[in-house]
DNA sequence: TAAGATTGAGCCTTCAATCTTC
DNA sequence: GAAGATTGAAGGCTCAATCTTA
């Protein structure tokens, strides 16, 4: 293995689709999935749940289209993700009005993220652990820029408050 | 917007789940898969036809097993994108034997690639355009690393040949 | 009318089980 | 038995349409 960034898989072989950023961004998606899913198994949550529940211990209280715009997922998979939560008891659903929720996290759910708060640092640590030091600071950095700064381009923006 | 990886939305407020790597590639995901979408739209094609439709190319005759690891996509998957592609016309299956697949690309999936030549890299120059060159270069080489380098963590594991 | 929320269809990915053919 | 392939269920994400209530 060369520290050129290429693995002996594409040192003899010109083969076009590993060097395309989507394709590789899809296939790290798909590692980061299965590695939380391995640590988190026991627990019976997923990636998007954690997020989900990250965001109402952030901002009790908020309906669903704030959350929408914190975990940065579409209408319809947060309306799926919370039903997810509250038929496992892991979010409280009290009605703001008729047609407004306001999501809480139950009292489990705080104790499940009291367990995530040791977990979740090995997950990342997982992930990143073929970069040093220097190197995850920089991947890091050079994510969240892109992340950010294609945020619009996203059919499901971040944003906060409002 | 500072230049330290982090956007206004992370300067005033502690906000974790957006420091998971794990969060930000899911969104960095959906920012690449809405891109492919808006540029391919009417092709009538998505991100992983497309990288089928280049393992075919690079490769043609392989079976379904052989394409499950070029792509690094599970056989579920696979079957199911391979279903699609026959359907659509672009990929032609002359089974090898009666259990065996054997693919080809179509006459039409030819004139297609053609035509995503030259679309591809602009859809490459979108989703990197937050990066300068230099910025381009290192984000490019640690994500490639870390797919590398943790392919085998992956449920779909890249593999070239048998 | 606009905002909040839900549903349906198709695609991709995970789990697992199954079925056929080598 | 092992290998190639398919199917089913559930989660997550895209498109779009719908429905109710503020």
């Amino acid at each position: 293995m060369t520290d050129d960034g290429h693995s002996e898989y594409s040192q003899d072989v010109k083969f076009e689709p590993l060097e395309h950023p989507g394709h590789l961004v899809r296939r790290l998606h798909q590692i980061c999935v299965s590695i939380f899913l391995s640590k988190s198994k026991e627990f019976d949550i997923t990636h998007l749940q954690y997020a989900a529940l990250q965001a109402l211990e952030y901002s009790p209280g908020i309906d669903q289209a704030r959350l929408v715009k914190l975990i940065a997922t579409d209408r319809q998979t947060t309306s799926y993700v919370v039903r997810k939560l509250v038929e496992k008891g892991l979010v409280v659903n009290k009605m703001k009005n008729k047609k407004t929720s306001s999501l809480y996290l139950s009292g489990s759910a705080r104790a499940l993220m009291k367990i995530m708060e040791e977990i979740a640092p090995e997950i990342d640590d997982v992930i990143l652990k073929p970069l040093n030091k220097s190197e995850r600071a920089a991947f890091m950095q050079l994510l969240a820029k892109l992340v950010h700064k294609n945020n619009e381009l996203s059919r499901a923006p971040f944003a906060l408050g409002q």
